[in-house]
RNA sequence: GGCCCCAUCGUUUAGCGGCCUAGGACGGCGCCCUUUCACGGCGUUAACACGGGUUCGAAUCCCGUUGGGGUCACCA
């Protein structure tokens, strides 16, 4: 590997028609040139015709402008290494004596050739794409894990990819099946589905990790004789003790001393009776990718040092099952939440050595997700209820209506709308426009997305839907008579425009499936009752009773209350109706009154009026 | 502390150098519709963290500062 060594041997280059050139020689370390690179590219957007070159206008910033321009590393390295200050840099540049071809783009090319040869990303594009969803089955799923899901869904959707659905269930101490099941539960009540994986088989099965410890031994085996990992026999203590004796920071890690222990040493550890961990050697320099929703991200050399695949007792590790699962099922594009980003350059690393061995042939491209906040500046906790996918599906979320919150978290699909449906987003979605922001989960906002949803659903659909939550609330039992059917269908669509959670309509429509005999009449709707209610009531009844059963309908009704109360007793409509909204529902807040009537049918909304009216001090 | 990420109304998001005296949505507020509650309609409130630089021109590009977050495990 090159090391970071920073020299001012660039060469100045032919001078061509659009002026004189400069180009550097590959001996430059990769993050020198790639920031010269950075800049020229930058200049050549706004002056040079040809790219990565610098004519001799461009040679005339500054040392600040040249910052400006890209990369500050570039400046400081030539100030400092090469004893040169910037200006003057600069114009050594334009006095030197020009270079003979090859050309300043073939050069400034081979020096990053020789780079991407080291690290092939991932090229692939429309069906070729892989993504995959990886939980791990501990507790019950979490918003921001099935939003992960929902994106990596539908990237593959919209690319034409696939979708591979493995579990990592290698923690034997936190995972369960109950959670494993809770996953697979709420990725089909969301709709989202997969093309390889868990229940689906494929070609690279098994897909659940704890099945696949033999393959992880192959790998090992072969990481082990090609030198890629190493032992490693000290603890976290004797790591920490000696950085501490180093006069360092405790907390720096570990410093890969034991890369060349020799062979007695291990001996000598072995006979003290210590079982080595195994490390990957990683190298030492700088690491860069190109993250999908952030852009370039480079770790310098020595910001990661040599971790731990494998535990002495050979349970293989995270950071090393996930990146060889990942090659294996040929994944090219990994979707994952931001928290894994800083451990990027080690599964790069990892990446390079699986390459070497000839177990896959290129690094997958990354694109790390913005958090999904709580309250304050946290993350939204496992311990929240919003965190819980199944909370709100038992508040009443449709899967339509959640999944078009969650992908708001994140994402959009255009400027002026954010009601969508499912199919839209799987069209316009592309992870480049993922927004690397932070998102809360605004409870808010999410019901009333999912009350737009709620409106979109066919009256028959959303009917058909709330009988689980009218069953959970002991309002009706399964299955329902022809009455209790025949009541849904007429009264539904009477509480669909009004409700933005399902879980809503059992308190809505409660009254309708109650006998008049059991009604209840809540608290602050009796205490809303006027003086005059009983007398309300009575003319009510009167009225009504002249109504013939065969032209009991809403309008009917409605004509005849508004004779008798708002004509007749000169009653304002709100004093008027309230009492007998009391009367028919128990509550305060109901369906629209003379609709809920003509549902009752006229007896059993006569029987209402009269059974408050008794209730009624005489 | 080292390293990394992030930064537009209260919240979320549009914006990828001139369409921006910054657009939408949720929330808040007001009005209208109305038998209640909603729905719907209309209006209103409110933001480019700060400082430099590049540019004829910067919310947009660059640097820095500040602030937030993450990560530094033989957990996933």
């Amino acid at each position: 590997m090159t090391p970071p060594a920073v020299s001012a041997s660039g060469s100045p280059a032919a001078r061509s028609s659009e002026g004189p050139r400069f180009s550097f020689s590959s001996q430059w370390s990769p993050t020198f040139s790639y920031s010269f690179l950075s800049a020229a590219k930058a200049v050549r957007c706004e002056r040079s015709p040809s790219p990565y070159s610098l004519t001799a206008e461009s040679c005339t910033f500054d040392h600040r402008s040249c910052a400006c321009l890209g990369e500050r590393r570039m400046v400081s390295g030539i100030s400092s290494d090469a004893g040169i200050v910037p200006p003057r840099f600069v114009a050594s540049l334009a006095d030197a004596t020009p270079a003979p071809r090859p050309t300043p783009r073939g050069q400034l090319e081979s020096s990053v050739m020789s780079e991407t040869t080291a690290h092939p990303f991932s090229t692939a594009t429309g069906a070729d794409v892989r993504v995959r969803f990886c939980p791990s089955p501990t507790g019950t799923p979490h918003v921001g894990l099935i939003r992960t899901a929902l994106f990596n869904w539908a990237y593959a959707r919209h690319t034409g990819g696939t979708l591979v659905f493995r579990i990592e269930d290698t923690d034997a101490a936190r995972d369960s099946e109950e959670s494993f099941d809770q996953i697979i539960e709420g990725l089909r009540w969301l709709r989202l589905d997969w093309d390889e994986g868990v229940g689906e088989g494929g070609p690279h099965a098994p897909y659940r990790q704890s099945e696949r410890y033999g393959i992880y031994r192959d790998v090992i085996e072969k990481l082990k004789a090609s030198g890629h990992i190493y032992e490693s026999y000290a603890t976290g203590e004797e790591i920490e003790a000696r950085n501490v004796s180093l006069g360092r920071d405790p907390k720096m890690g570990y410093d890969n001393f034991e890369r060349d222990i020799t062979e007695a040493q291990r001996e000598a550890y072995r006979a003290e009776g210590r079982s080595p961990a195994l490390r990957l050697r990683v190298p030492d320099t700088d690491l860069s990718f190109d993250d999908l929703v952030r852009g370039e991200i480079t770790f310098p050399a020595g910001s990661f040092s040599d971790f731990v695949v494998v535990r002495p007792n050979g349970h293989p590790l995270y950071p090393f099952v996930n990146p060889v699962d990942d090659a294996l099922m040929g994944i090219t594009h990994v979707l994952r939440g931001e928290d894994l980003l800083s451990s990027t350059p080690r599964q790069i690393a990892l990446y390079h050595a699986l390459i070497d061995i000839g177990l896959t042939t290129f690094v997958p491209r990354f694109g790390h997700l913005p958090y999904v906040m709580g309250e304050g500046n946290k993350k939204l906790s496992k311990r929240d209820p919003s965190s819980n996918l199944f909370h709100h599906r038992d508040r009443g979320f449709i899967p339509e209506g959640l999944v078009n919150y969650l992908a708001l978290l994140g994402w959009s699909l255009t400027h002026d709308r954010d009601v969508f449906s499912i199919e839209e987003m799987v069209a316009a979605f592309d992870v480049v426009n993922v927004n690397p922001n932070p998102a809360r989960f605004d409870l808010k906002k999410a019901e009333s997305i999912n009350g737009d949803h709620v409106r979109l659903l066919d009256h028959a659909d959303f009917a058909e839907r709330t009988i689980p939550y009218l069953v959970a609330a002991g309002v009706v039992q399964e299955p329902l008579n022809d009455r209790e059917r025949e009541i849904l269908a007429e009264a539904a669509p009477l509480v669909q425009e009004r409700i933005a959670l399902l879980g809503e309509a059992p308190a809505m429509l409660g009254f309708l499936f109650t006998p008049a005999a059991e009604l209840e009449y809540q608290e602050d709707a009796r205490s809303s009752l006027p003086q005059n209610a009983g007398e309300i009531l009575a003319a009510a009844s009167g009225v009504l009773e002249e109504v013939p059963d065969a032209e009991w309908t809403h309008d009917r009704v409605h004509t005849a209350l508004t004779e008798a109360l708002i004509d007749g007793l000169g009653l304002k409509p709100r004093v008027a109706f309230g009492p007998l909204r009391v009367a028919v529902s128990g509550r305060r807040v109901s369906p629209p009154l003379f609709e809920s009537m003509e549902i009752l049918g006229k007896a059993d909304s006569l029987d209402r009026l009269s059974r408050l009216a008794r209730t009624l001090a005489p």
